[in-house]
DNA sequence: CAAATGTAGTTACAAATGTAACTAATGTTA
DNA sequence: TAACATTAGTTACATTTGTAACTACATTTG
């Protein structure tokens, strides 16, 4: 391949995908900060408790795909707001299982309706079968980038 | 509405695009890296410049989405890397024009091929018409992140 | 079961990134 | 045109984020 290549950043998907994924979460970045006080991290980690219940910082990795430190701050400061309370865990002395508080699980009822309606703005006037096909598609995305450890 | 609101973090549109773009750009970053010694941003100043000839760091901004600060860091390695070069502009005192030297546009010209390999591995069996949806879709989504100051 | 190895959580440090202040030139207008 | 406001680029600082070391417990294995 000699012949002078080319390619426009404009259409180059990497490209679309960064700047997208960062438009979007400024936006909800900033949602979430302002009214709860809350990073996306934290915000992430309530959503998860809410969902399934009590889980070690481990299993918060896993559902999150955050790393364990980011994990870690998420948690440290949302147990200083008395959000989570740490729970024993008899298997394993060194772990501990997350829980949210009352209070924490409160917080929670108020943000689903403002997280959901974020995401009904952002995807206003798109169908729904639209919508499911961009979920399958960035499951794909992830999934081909995570495949390898450094490319071909 | 009073009734338990629930949401389920793995549909949930702005984490799958936030986890799908952080793994497509942690793959770019170190093939990148690695191969070539460039961090995204240098890239992307590369990649316009190529496409569009000498541009000033603001025009940059523009073309990149990426603000004046990042510009400047990315424009500075490449300059001492003399990978760019920069030419003065007669219409603004302040300001100048960064341009691809030589051995820049040969760099470009490595890093084309490998590009594009990224891209279509990435969209390996992927329809065309589903991948110019996709498009659409992150620009519209970018746009309506990008619209409200602060949310409703 | 004792030594070695691995793992969960934590802490400390380094690098990247964003925000705000600064400088020099331009443009605006009274 | 002198004073004021704005803009391009730069620099300095604070925050965020990732990487690597550390501690306590758990698991493996000779």
């Amino acid at each position: 391949m000699s012949a002078r290549a080319r390619l426009r950043l404009q259409d180059y998907l990497p490209y679309r995908l960064s700047v997208a994924s960062n438009a979007v979460s400024r936006l909800i970045a900033r949602a979430y900060e302002q009214r709860f006080g809350l990073k996306i991290p934290q915000w992430r980690l309530i959503a998860v408790l809410a969902d399934e219940g009590p889980l070690t910082p481990q299993a918060l990795c896993g559902r999150t795909l955050m790393d364990k430190v980011t994990v870690m701050r998420a948690a440290q400061r949302l147990l200083q707001r008395r959000l989570l309370r740490r729970l024993p865990n008899r298997q394993d002395r060194r772990s501990h299982r997350l829980a949210l508080t009352r209070s924490g699980a409160r917080l929670y009822q108020q943000i689903v309706p403002l997280a959901l309606a974020c995401e009904a703005h952002l995807l206003r006037g798109v169908a729904r079968a639209e919508v499911a096909r961009l979920g399958r598609l960035l499951r794909k995305l992830e999934r081909s980038a995570s495949a390898i450890d450094f490319f071909p």
